[in-house]
DNA sequence: TTGTAGGCGTTATCAT
DNA sequence: ATGATAACGCCTACAA
């Protein structure tokens, strides 16, 4: 039986709580019952080829027998790095953040590598300390996903010495590894899309936590704009904070106008879901009496009604691409700095043509 | 400058990759540049007062300077706990998931625990396999949510000597530590609230994999029957997988059926979503022609067209529930058993009075 | 109040 | 092919 040392002789009652009193096995306790050395236990279980063969099944065959598991945290001392990374999120219980979880937990787990998720909670000072606490955790690479404050705590990033990539930064970035998404592209397909059915007053209801991103997206719905030949005008131009809620808001806002807009274009899917609500009780109808366009094509989008239009985000990808870029850097190999990576316009049925009668 | 003592004499060349080649400070660098012993820094950085005033405060001066963080993996070794829980998941990208997920890491963060988030996709052979990985990490605890193999991996969960607590496992437990939704209650609530509405052919869709809850739902669902008066008919039971792509397959059954339902109870708001979308394909309305209730209250319950009745779960709570419970157990004290925590029946505009016309 | 010595469970470096 | 031995970075006695 495995005790900790130091209750040795103590007769240690075991009272309700096994695994405080009991240890797991180490090395030792295998290579005791093996008759082998540690280090020749150590080069067994790693299929090492200096090990006898026979041995080597022997020393096996008891690590299975006793459920003897290797320490990752002792071995992470040794070798200094401990397959593991850090994972900086605004917030999981978010659709799309969730997705991109998903996406880089698959390919670290793939090669090895554990993940530490940590939720800054869209706070700066939160966000802050979760790092702190990566740092000693001793992670050997982060990616942070969505920060808003990215260049806040950038210096402190620096000083860690692991590599960093981010995922849709919302700040301008002097940050050397990202992997971005076709924000401006993206936004300027769905608006040439509404353009091209006929709209002539296009709304955009934006994200004002969304900086870089939602500045993007508003270039390119004014490219599109511009393409078409229609004037930009700022009275159309709205933001909430991309959830909802918010979009509701503003989207009656836009209603509200003397002249009301025959579409929106959305800075993503939570706020379409918002417009789409804000305009049927408004007594208006999706897309009879305005279009609506979404951004990220999240599960939900092809389940509302009508469908929605929006801009696909490979979300998955995404998260895929950042943790191999990361796990380049981290293995000290080189890596794209800035990865971009394209959307695709999936039309369904909130966007129509614009009825006649309202054009301008 | 600190560098790996293995490079020294060599003269190493910083190329492109700083980390590999440069090393956090230790606790003994911070020891000399204070002129005092390691065990005196380790002493003063936790705030003992066994250190004097003014050198502790020098202490901590160069520890911030140099941006000293104590490693937790060699922390870990020698105290032999490492501050970590590790959380499995069938998938992140799930809403209800993440819901859980969120609540969790909020919990263990705030408690200085950190976790490490593993992603089963539902597969029983690599949950086992994350199982593994994390009892080689040495996590103090584990939460499984959702599992769908509980009784499956159950004795190699024993072996690894750390509490594990449970948030709605598939599988009827004989699990110790579990927090549970009260699905018979939510469901016969939903159930009850339908048949006071007047149906009298209520369908029940459900999720095959399911397995526990589905039971109790179902169950609850038939009890609510039963207290109407309503004898149960096994044709109005379908399985979907719990998404809405398979729920408007079972949807289209339902409504195809010689004398269809009036109202669908869905097993949650997934399958709800696709039910309603089956039933507008069908050419009917929600709710003028068939109800639809769903389970969960996910965030987008509101948003839906009509917004949907459903039955809330707290998942944020329940992920904290299982976290303060596993924190209990790891510090050795006794926690409840089966935590049951209760629902709340959200009424919004799917339901609606049953047609007198159809009636039976 | 501080320093010295040992050990946590591995891997790495030498011998043999 | 195997075994001593020494790190890794920290904490905890115990000694001074």
């Amino acid at each position: 039986m495995l005790k900790k040392k130091r209750d040795k002789g103590t007769a240690p009652v075991n009272r309700a709580v096994p695994h405080r009193v009991l240890r797991q096995p180490s090395i030792k306790d295998i290579a005791r019952l093996a008759k082998v050395s540690h280090p020749t236990v150590s080069r067994a279980l790693q299929n090492s080829p200096l090990v006898n063969a026979q041995t080597a099944a022997r020393i096996r065959r008891i690590a299975r027998a006793t459920g003897y598991r290797a320490s990752a945290v002792a071995r992470g001392l040794v070798t200094r790095h401990t397959r593991t990374i850090g994972l900086v999120v605004t917030t999981v219980a978010d659709p799309f953040a969730s997705e991109v979880v998903c996406g880089i937990e698959q390919t670290a787990n793939e090669h090895g590598y554990a993940v530490f998720l940590a939720d800054s909670n869209a706070d700066p000072e939160r966000e802050k300390r979760v790092v702190q606490a990566l740092a000693e955790r001793r992670v050997d690479g982060i990616i942070v996903t969505s920060s808003r404050v990215g260049t806040l705590y950038l210096p402190l990033l620096r000083k860690m010495m692991v590599p960093i990539v981010l995922v849709n930064d919302q700040h301008p970035g002097d940050f050397v590894h990202s992997v971005m998404i076709s924000n401006f592209e993206g936004m300027r397909a769905a608006a040439a899309h509404l353009t091209g059915l006929g709209h002539r007053r296009i709304a955009y209801l934006g994200d004002r936590f969304g900086y870089q991103s939602d500045a993007e997206r508003l270039a390119g719905y004014r490219a599109a704009l511009k393409s078409a030949g229609i004037s930009f005008c700022a009275g159309l131009v709205v933001h909430g904070d991309g959830l909802p809620e918010e979009a509701m808001r503003a989207t009656e806002h836009l209603l509200g106008l003397r002249k009301p807009p025959t579409a929106i274009c959305c800075y993503n899917d939570m706020s379409a879901l918002g417009a789409m609500k804000a305009v049927r009780a408004y007594g208006l109808s999706v897309p009879g009496d305005v279009s609506v366009a979404g951004f990220d094509d999240l599960f939900f989008a092809a389940y509302t009604d009508p469908p929605l239009t929006t801009v696909r985000q490979p979300m998955r990808r995404m998260g895929k691409l950042a943790t191999e870029s990361l796990l380049k850097l981290m293995a000290g190999e080189q890596s794209v700095a800035q990865i971009k990576v394209g959307t695709e316009l999936v039309v369904r049925e909130s966007t129509a043509p614009a009825r006649t009668n309202v054009c301008s």
